[in-house]
DNA sequence: ACTTACCTTTACGTTAACGTAAACTACATA
DNA sequence: TATGTAGTTTACGTTAACGTAAAGGTAAGT
């Protein structure tokens, strides 16, 4: 039963003790406590995963906590789910608008890439 | 020959024209003017396509600037030529990175909503 | 001539996502 | 006992990416 402390998880994940207290703040986070230190679990390192995430892939805050509410499975009332699928659907949408993006962009480095490789070449015989 | 007014492409990329001068402000474009008005040229408008695009991507409009610069042939100097390509070859990893990160978010929304679904047969049972 | 619909510049305001500093506590170690 | 190391809260500062007036210019239509 693994357990993490706040620097322990800033470490592994490359950001600050502040920007893990930040996300603590915005209600992202509820680690446990031993007196006043966090003590942070599994899960909640999941949940940090997640928001990091959703971070790169340009999600806010909170659409990360939208999506991290998901996963939760305390979701009783039946509108809830319904909206839950929604919002599901929403998100994939938008994920797959950012594949597009992503693969005409490559295509763009690719072809930038091909245009720097010849003026190499035409330089070198200058 | 097209060319686009300020409003136009505003309309038809669906930002405000603030934001547009805006990127102008930064750099990231420089129409022609008419007078005081700026006039858009084809070019402008795919550079500002490049720009949405990247901010989909959650790059900064510092980064985009980086990138749509690539597509830019005057690059004489062969320093600059192996610094852009090296700057495509990293911005190829951030993507890659990328196309990872959604593949598991999908997974991970493919997974919510087969628990949202559960959730919602057995509740129609109880 | 007057309104409408655009365009312009200048400049202060706002939000998100932290950074940074101050001031404090608690535990371990030289 | 002092020095460090890691934790805490509180609170003001900062940067990016615009929003939002304010104040005005210009050309078309009525």
């Amino acid at each position: 039963m693994a357990e993490y402390s706040i620097s322990e998880l800033a470490k592994e994940f490359e950001v600050t003790t502040r920007t893990i207290r930040h996300y603590e703040e915005l209600g992202l986070l509820s680690p446990a406590r031993r007196g006043q230190t966090r003590v942070y679990s599994p899960a909640d390192r999941t949940r940090l995963r997640l928001i990091l995430r959703g971070k790169r892939l340009g999600l806010s805050l909170d659409d990360s906590r939208e999506i991290i509410d998901m996963y939760e499975p305390g979701k009783t009332n039946v509108d809830q789910l319904k909206k839950l699928i929604d919002a599901i659907q929403s998100q994939r949408t938008k994920l797959n608008q950012q594949l597009d993006d992503i693969s005409k962009l490559l295509k763009d480095l690719n072809q930038a890439e091909v245009d720097c490789v010849t003026a190499l070449k035409s330089t070198g015989r200058t």
